[in-house]
RNA sequence: CGGGAAGUGGCGCAGUCCGGUAGCGCACUAGGCUGGGGGUCUAGGGGUCGCAGGUUCGAAUCCUGUCUUCCCGACCA
């Protein structure tokens, strides 16, 4: 009641609206084009967050932090990052207020404080970043140099959705510098595999490893490479993006150090980058017409416990009973929480659980202590059993690992059901707007066919993956020949 | 940024055409009966009708502007 969702056969547009908004993820804010995130949101992105920072310290990277103003000639230097960036800045040009005269008690611009070069909020911090490393690298002693930072970044987009694409959003951008091609290209590979590994085994969603195609590469670099995964809906969603910027922003920022040769040479670049958006593709990946569904290992909460009881005699013997488990959860590092609050019934909370995509759900009564049980109910496929209290931990710590691995598993299905082989035109056409998903198609290599292809059917190639075979064929588009398949499928 | 729709207690809506000072359901507060899938009874509290102007004796209602959101499109790493 009051809390319904829009089931996702009906409108999968406001079913993820739904989601987001009553599972208490995210609001609307008073800003256009800009969420607040909620408690529950955000406990979800520090989980995420936690896992990647520890994983990027693993692999030898530091944390940094830098302005959040990047001046108008830095985003200059590098061109194709400036012209791709250049549509959507927000643009500081003042630096102060003052009273309206005309309109007391209102505020107006004070045109005498206007800023000499204008600052841009950065859109991402490539030129903010590079103009620093200038200072920091003179040897190749000091390569590689391999920060990171966590931020906010401002693009002003005209279309927006909540964590999919607002014109504010959180990330981290990973920034790095070498000394040679192959290093870097190294580093953007590794970082990719780490992107890779934390959305699969995290956040149980399968991606598929890339190269972006020239028209999708990352404005200033000479290779993007790409995790993509694929919604519920058949769209595909990019879901982390790693970048080899070669010697781009080393000539840009003038970067160069001194090799062992005793000779200066330019630094070799990456950037790679992760966004709140995973939000989005976590919830449209897993989620159902009940609500969110929230894998294990980054669920703000694990499990969630309900007394059943009447009376206070009763009650007082369920909380003995829940307290004795909930040390034995906690034991096992499992986030718990008993929910007694008396201003509900137990079947409303176990709707509210589910709405907000708890994976266990213990409910405890009197019959189950006498009984020596507990009914244990699992998120991802509702079942609901009677389990031992004996070794209950061991029990839930186990299912939770189940579950991770059952969402995984689902979408993996899911995923592979829907990377599909044409051969023609006709097919391509029909697959992409009966079926969805990855249309795997021959593509003579062209931007002019990439083009014409989105602007007939909307699809873009998401990517060419990495490992992909090398097949002689015709491109399905054009006719022409063509080396191998690429990925094909509309995208959010 | 173009086309369409919407904004009325915390949430979902009616009332707007035809102007007369705001109502329903849920939620909330107090108490009771309850308690294994969104209980129930009684008594309460809460709203400058998105915002700003205008018309009028009088505006949620008519007019103008503006802000925010949704859908479609264009755009977007």
């Amino acid at each position: 009641m009051g809390n319904e969702l829009t089931p996702r056969a009906t409108d999968y547009s406001q079913w993820y609206n739904d989601l987001v908004l009553k599972g208490g993820l995210a609001d609307y804010s008073a800003v256009r084009g800009c969420m607040v995130i909620k408690p529950y949101g955000f406990a979800l992105w520090e989980n995420m967050r936690d896992q990647l920072d520890k994983m990027f310290k693993e692999t030898g990277h530091v944390n940094a932090y830098f302005p959040l103003f990047v001046p108008k000639s830095f985003l200059e230097k590098e061109e194709g990052h400036a012209e791709g960036f250049a549509k959507e800045c927000a643009v500081v040009t003042h630096y102060r207020l003052k009273s309206d005269p005309n309109n007391k008690g209102k505020l107006i611009v004070d045109p005498e404080a206007k800023l000499d070069e204008e600052l841009i909020v950065r859109p991402t911090s490539e030129a903010i970043i590079w103009n620093a490393y200038k200072d920091w690298i003179q040897s190749y002693r000091d390569l590689p140099l391999l920060i990171n930072q966590w931020a906010n970044v401002v693009r002003w987009e005209m279309r927006t959705r909540l964590f999919l694409r607002t014109t504010e959003f959180l990330w981290q951008e990973g920034h790095t510098a070498h000394a040679t091609s192959e290093e870097a290209i190294g580093e953007a590979e590794k970082m990719l595999h780490v992107y890779a590994d934390f959305v699969e085994n995290y956040m149980a969603l399968p991606v598929i490893k890339g190269v972006k195609t020239a028209n999708e590469r990352f404005a200033g670099a000479l290779e993007t490479y790409c995790i993509e995964a694929l919604m519920q809906d058949g769209k595909a969603l990019q879901a982390g993006t790693s970048h080899f910027l070669g010697q781009n922003f080393a000539k840009a920022f003038d970067v160069k150090f001194l090799s062992k040769e005793n000779k200066q040479e330019y630094v070799w670049a990456t950037s790679w980058g992760v966004s709140t958006r995973l939000i989005g593709a976590l919830v449209m990946a897993h989620s159902d017409d009940e609500g969110l569904v929230m894998p294990p290992r980054i669920a703000p909460l694990q499990v969630a416990i309900v007394p059943i009881y009447k009376g206070p005699e009763q009650k007082a013997i369920v909380d003995a009973k829940v307290d004795e488990i909930m040390k034995a959860l906690k034991a096992k590092g499992i986030s718990v929480k008993y929910d007694d609050s008396d201003n509900v019934r137990p079947g409303w909370k176990f709707a509210e659980y589910e709405l907000k995509g708890v994976p266990v759900r213990i409910a405890i009564g009197q019959k189950d202590i006498e009984n020596k049980v507990v009914e244990v109910a699992r998120r991802d496929t509702k079942e609901k059993q009677s389990v031992p209290q004996e070794n209950i931990a061991e029990y839930i710590s186990q299912l939770l690992e189940d579950i991770q691995q059952n969402l995984y598993n689902r979408a993996l299905a899911y995923r592979d059901d829907h990377i599909t082989k044409v051969d023609t035109w006709e097919e391509f056409k029909q697959v992409l707007h009966e079926k969805g998903g990855f249309v795997s198609a021959h593509w003579d290599g062209t931007s002019e066919t990439e083009d014409k292809i989105k602007e007939e059917v909307k699809a873009t190639i998401r990517c060419i993956p990495l490992d992909n075979p090398k097949e002689d064929g015709v491109c399905v588009y054009s006719g022409k020949p063509s080396t191998q398949r690429v990925l094909f499928a509309a995208a959010y």
